[in-house]
DNA sequence: GAATAAAATGCAATCGTTTGCAAATTTTTT
DNA sequence: AAAAAATTTGCAAACGATTGCATTTTATTC
């Protein structure tokens, strides 16, 4: 029979008595406390290094009442699969990952499914999690509210003109709005569809946006160019295919509320051989990495989730030390492909 | 000057006194325990839900050795930047959130830039998880050795034929580069390019498939149409332009690595106004929910990434029961769409 | 109604760190 | 060389839940 090595379990107290000092000065060394010589530092860290000694997390959170891992919430649209289809939030959620690495924190993923109801009670009063970054406001924002009326730390990702308790972190929709459709209009379109779901605070503004747009133009509106739909491709896709077979092509410009919607659209578009942007203009939202592979590629507007995401960080790093705490938008651009206009 | 409720923190100890019981018999009720008598249980649970209490999760960690989380690692390739990029790595990431979380587990997110090099240590040992679950083998599987070596519990989503002391859930890696290129060569394709990386286990096996499917076809393989680039639409873009500008158009078929791949190659035939499927047929990997969006659609190789999350999950859990676990390979179709045949 | 069995509850040790404070050691000052 | 100051280290009490075992309460049996 084989005898394992069997190392019973390394803990500081085996190190500190290992390095023949208490677990005091252990706990400090391995911490770079200064009130430890550096000679004796140096080499209970080596002692760690060559030992193979972690400190373990569950203990030191017990005892600092600190987690270091921020819960981000994926607030999905209910009934929608927006989630594992959109590449759009799974990309603000690597750059939250690095953001949050950055700063010696680590990512905790949820969707609004799980979790229960009770964001606050999960996350936060069970030590799961110091403080959670919710993207996307949904249709309701009552979760969200309810989590930060508790007095919890929070950041959200959506419409940053939304007036609320907590920062928001979000593109400027109301000018990603704008300046698609001025951007379609000032190509020579007339009737423009704006293709989105109104009840998101930031597909609101985006919206307002839009009509402004028509305004400056002296271009009139018709309510028949705002459709609700689902956010996604395939919602896209019915929709202007049904549209187009009811009433034919009775639109010459298209405003998204996201890259995936666009994707639809166009799909839908293309088989029935209409020209873009010759016969239809399109413009997406949020230049997801596909948006230029796309033939032709696709106008759209970006936001900077980069920027974003350090935002979001830094903010919810502010709740912890009582800082105040704004609201963000972040550098909003709208990025002019193929899809809009003819070749150079 | 306002005085808040301050309601020092609720314990488990608190509760039970509220609840005049021992905090044993608290803690029991609120897991059900059949120990404790019915009646006490809903009362207890009621009050719970009544206090807003939740158990604290890094008490209970400690006490129990067990912290129902486990550490999905984003195993990069090294230069190159998959991962932000490619809609299937992070899809996989949303079904295994899923499946964990149907099970009791929460998904902490990592790639492998972070958590230094020690995996074991860092998040084994140190008590942040169970187990861990790392998504590519990328070019050299030293790290995933390393930790599998130290004996914690460990699943790779990778080649499932790859020999390794660890279960790896894959797609047929062989049976989807064969069926992909033979279905190329059944619709006349006589030099096709196998464009991807093959230092990659995963892709190694599906250009053994792509040769093998030239043999039983009894078509000539050259080694100019196998095209070594990085995994990104950039790379692929970028070779094909150059490949033409110096070469003419001299295949009529390309297998890729993954849908990224494809669509960088699909961008460049046609701003060459390369017919396809006519000229050149294509075939991508992974089935992202953009290839069928694309015009023309995009014939692919799907794995079943459902399956394959539920795998790698219950292999990994076996793992903690010392259940015997083994390599598991997921379901794999070709899923034919326009980019290879004409209409109807 | 005692004796026994079964059901329900409580005691107290334990998980592994961290940290305020006290104690021991070294250095500086007079 | 003693006193004072500065530097290092160690003691011991938390942090909050879980669980084997002992104890109490309730139900059953004769």
């Amino acid at each position: 029979m084989v005898t394992l090595v069997s190392e019973t379990k390394l803990t500081l107290a085996k190190l500190a008595d290992i390095a023949g000092v208490s677990t005091s000065t252990a706990s400090r060394a391995l911490k770079d406390n200064p009130l430890i010589k550096q000679e004796t530092r140096s080499r209970i860290q080596a002692l760690a290094k060559e030992h193979n000694f972690s400190i373990n997390a569950a203990a030191s959170r017990l005892r600092t009442q600190k987690t270091h891992v921020i819960a981000v919430i994926l607030n999905l649209i209910d009934n929608t699969e927006q989630s594992t289809t959109d590449p759009f939030l799974l990309k603000l959620v690597g750059e939250l990952n690095q953001a949050l690495n950055a700063k010696g924190y680590e990512l905790l993923l949820s969707n609004s499914f799980m979790a229960s109801d009770d964001w606050a009670n999960y996350f936060i009063r069970s030590q799961r999690a110091d403080g959670i970054i919710v993207i996307g406001q949904g249709k309701s924002t009552a979760k969200i509210d309810r989590a930060a009326q508790s007095g919890i730390p929070i950041v959200v990702w959506g419409d940053a003109k939304t007036d609320a308790p907590y920062p928001i972190i979000g593109g400027d929709n109301y000018l990603g709005g704008y300046t698609a459709t001025q951007h379609l209009l000032s190509h020579g379109a007339k009737r423009i569809l704006f293709l989105g779901d109104s009840e998101h605070a930031e597909m609101q503004e985006r919206h307002k946006g839009y009509s402004q747009a028509h305004r400056d133009a002296n271009v009139p509106i018709d309510t028949q160019c705002t459709c609700a739909i689902d956010i996604t491709s395939k919602a896209a896709y019915q929709y202007i295919n049904e549209r187009i077979k009811a009433n034919g092509l009775d639109f010459d410009g298209i405003v998204c509320v996201s890259d995936m919607v666009a994707l639809g659209a166009l799909k839908a578009l293309k088989e029935r051989y209409v020209g873009i942007p010759s016969d239809v203009g399109i413009v997406g939202y949020d230049d997801i990495s596909l948006a230029e592979l796309m033939h032709p590629s696709l106008t759209t507007v970006r936001q900077n989730t980069q920027q974003a995401a350090i935002e979001m960080v830094t903010q919810l790093l502010n709740q912890f030390e009582n800082k105040p705490t704004e609201s963000q938008v972040v550098e909003t651009t709208l990025i002019a492909r193929r899809s809009t206009q003819h070749s150079d």
